[in-house]
DNA sequence: CATGAATGAGTGTTCATTCAT
DNA sequence: TATGAATGAACACTCATTCAT
């Protein structure tokens, strides 16, 4: 079955091209010709693999997320400290050019999403994910640190505050890496103690 | 004697047909056309007020901001303790109707801002004064506090979570108008005490 | 009767508006809004003058050609050898910025005529009136000469070749003001001999 | 395998289509529309051939010259005597239906040539080529007369004749193939003497 | 499978024209 | 008489989508 594997790949390939346009033209930029052009292909081969542009959308926005899912399984076994977590956290943070691509078309599909019924699934989807690792932190935290915590707030805050920096690290010159590190850090190690 | 028209109220319209627009359709929703029929005028119309669409929803943009700061400047005064604090950061919240339209446009100019240098210059304009709140609070809750804090990082956290939490607002239903204060209310008192 | 005065005033302004209007942007850019802002009146004080754009069109080629005809009859009376008749003719010729921007409405004036009825009634009138200058010219280089001359021929020769510079004359750079002069300087002599 | 189609047979059907639509209706209403509507394709279709209007247009006139040039190459070799030379400068003139709507094309060409840049650059080119060729008439005249010419000044002198009758022609009722030719003979003999 | 020709609706924008003031 | 607000059709151009090859 090497027809599976290719489908996979071409897959991959257009996850890329709809990074490297929503990076360069932002996502009203993303269009079928925009995407084939960037990947290389034709218009027409586009089709045969989504039916509609949504679809195409939809489904790069799902298979970036499974592959930021991957990263974060790697990471989720080494978190068992404050660090640990910062590090882990710290995958669904633009910290460098592949995180910030992942990261502007992720701010992307959540302002898409309100008003795209299939991009929402996409969003609900990997939104209940991400809060569920949140929460996963969240509970590691609160071993570590010894007290009981208001898990639902912790998750939420945590999730926000998350969310809210890859909002800004994709724009404000201010907040670079380290100080998104350090602003991780100070929020966990509060909680920790 | 031609006809008088109050080309400011005409553009607060314009303003709010933006509004009702992105709620409705999102960003990529708004045309010069679909503003005109949401406003009930002739494309035409809209070109006397609005030179092109990129200024048209650079000043919806900038209008709205001036709104929030209107109201967030009523508010600042009365913001002595924990509780005023949380009113007034409220204002940029989900809370209800009219501050969830204000921020589901929010949201998707700060997604647009990125590649459209004119909606860069208002979002960078906005974010700056936000900023100055988030300072000007987290400088209170020290006071309150009677302890020092890391100023720059707590007001990037504060920013971050604000930020995070109107993106999640607008989208998910488990985070109420209820939960958005618990949540901002938790936040602040951690760091008043 | 001073309103009679005052607008001819005005149709006088809106020629020269409407000439520097075709100088800078070509026929093309000939609209009620460009030749208003040109003039720096209103698009509706426009209208209270001339009904609508093909009229206005019309009546500043008419204008224009009451002008130039107005210069020609001042030089008529003084064309009585080859000079005096090329400085006649060279009345019509771009051989400066003045005679180069009636030059250039001419010339879309004849090109906008075939395909447009209202400036095609205009065209042939002037059209018919250069013509007889040149017959009378060509009477004139007639009698200098003492020989018979070809009456029809050449005239259309003779008018043929005063449109053709006056064609290239705005456009070619090798075309010369003293060059125009010394092409028409030829072809009078080679009449008149 | 796609869909095979003559890129250049498309574009010279364009090319036809646009020369009707300068005859119908003259150069201000050659509008992709128009021009889609008369080659009978949609508007779409138009720009799988022109990036944009402007080089529709400028493609167009820089077909149209080749297609003059290539006539005129056939008559070239012919052209020994001063029928020969009427023949060949025939080409260049409204004496027919085709050679009508080529003609009305060169004007519009020229008058738009000033304005626009790239129509600018095309009409230089062409233009160039027919002094070359009205240089050439030139030098063959002055060896079938005997005499010296004033080389510059004829080619000057027949190449603003020749586009001041291919101008009039388009217009002028009364100057009729028989009289173009009449007027040309009538040239070209007197050089010859 | 894959191409790219072709469609037609949609976009921002311009504009002549109308008309209340 | 004069203004400019307002309209709506037209413009060039973009685009998702269809489909013959």
């Amino acid at each position: 079955m090497p027809k599976v594997v290719d489908h996979d790949a071409r897959r991959a390939q257009i996850v890329d091209a709809v990074i490297r346009v929503v990076h360069r033209a932002g996502y009203t930029g993303v269009s079928v010709r925009s995407v084939a052009d960037e990947a290389g292909w034709s218009t027409g081969a586009i089709r045969h693999y989504f039916v509609s542009q949504q679809q195409l959308i939809a489904h790069a926005m799902a298979d970036l997320s499974v592959r930021v899912r991957q990263r974060l399984e790697r990471r989720g076994s080494e978190a068992t400290d404050v660090e640990g977590l910062v590090a882990l956290l710290a995958e669904v943070l633009p910290l460098d050019a592949a995180r910030r691509g992942e990261t502007e078309m992720w701010t992307a599909l959540v302002v898409a999403a309100r008003t795209d019924s299939e991009l929402g699934a996409v969003w609900r989807e990997v939104h209940g994910q991400l809060r569920g690792l949140m929460e996963s932190c969240v509970l590691m935290l609160q071993q570590l640190s010894g007290h009981e915590l208001d898990i639902p707030t912790e998750t939420d805050r945590l999730h926000a505050l998350i969310d809210g920096m890859a909002l800004h690290g994709t724009l404000a010159p201010r907040l670079t890496a380290a100080r998104m590190r350090a602003v991780l850090r100070a929020h966990l190690e509060q909680l920790a103690h």
